[in-house]
DNA sequence: TTCACTAGTTCAGAATTTATGAACTATAAA
DNA sequence: TTTATAGTTCATAAATTCTGAACTAGTGAA
């Protein structure tokens, strides 16, 4: 098993970062990474968002973030323990994680309050 | 030709406003459309920081954009008039597209000094 | 040591997404 | 009309992502 790569803080990009979020799994991992301060492992997220997911894609949800620069994991005994790494993040730009953050908060806010009035938005386009 | 289409403002996702930035091409697109506030057309953009891109996969990198809901694209006469939604967007989510664009600028300063320097980081991993 | 168990990674092929050349549509002007 | 320009759509090639199966690493017990 090879190490695992964290890149220095100078190496990540804004591009990296915005596709480790683009996707609804990762986001709502890293979320409750940043929310919750302490350490998480892998297999407190076997179900993100009421889909199960099997745990070869949970990994590479976690390399991916993780190769983005926006997490930092480290085996403790047989365990990872995932932190984030917004304090690093914030110096090099500035606002940019939480705006992120702040907007998905948003739109969950939003979501929920549609489905209470039971509007049935499908997602799909035209 | 069917017509082109823009969600409306509360179907505009935090997920495709990621994806779609996260693509440095598009990026580059989104940051010149939002610079110059006078309209822009495809064709101004053939070639995109020094790469040539074919017309198709423009159009497609304009699609994702406008799907996204970070640009309004019109027709005018035989071209296509293409402005930033970002008042709107500001609206809905604060700071975001913001932080995105300001995060973009940093790290190109931050690659200008690098290459000034003749560091020679090739963007691989180990 | 060896066995069993837990947590996670890696690999390889399947499924999905993206890129692109060729053909097409729409508008304008000669 | 015909020609030209600007961009879209289609079909398929190329790249990426997902996932089951096999593997690695650490822990504890016999």
């Amino acid at each position: 098993m090879r190490p695992l790569f964290h890149p220095s803080i100078e190496d990540i990009t804004v591009e990296g970062i915005l596709h480790a979020l683009s996707d609804p799994v990762r986001a709502a991992i890293y979320a409750d990474i940043v929310s919750q301060e302490f350490a998480q492992n892998c297999s407190n997220f076997l179900t993100v968002s009421n889909k199960s997911i099997p745990k070869s894609t949970l990994s590479q949800h976690f390399r991916i973030l993780r190769d983005a620069g926006l997490i930092r994991s480290e085996r403790h005994g047989v365990e990872m323990h995932n932190v984030s790494r917004c304090a690093e993040l914030a110096k090099r730009f500035p606002g940019l994680i939480h705006a992120i953050v702040t907007a998905h908060t948003i739109q969950s806010a939003g979501e929920a309050r549609g489905k209470k009035a039971g509007a049935k938005k499908s997602g799909k386009r035209a």
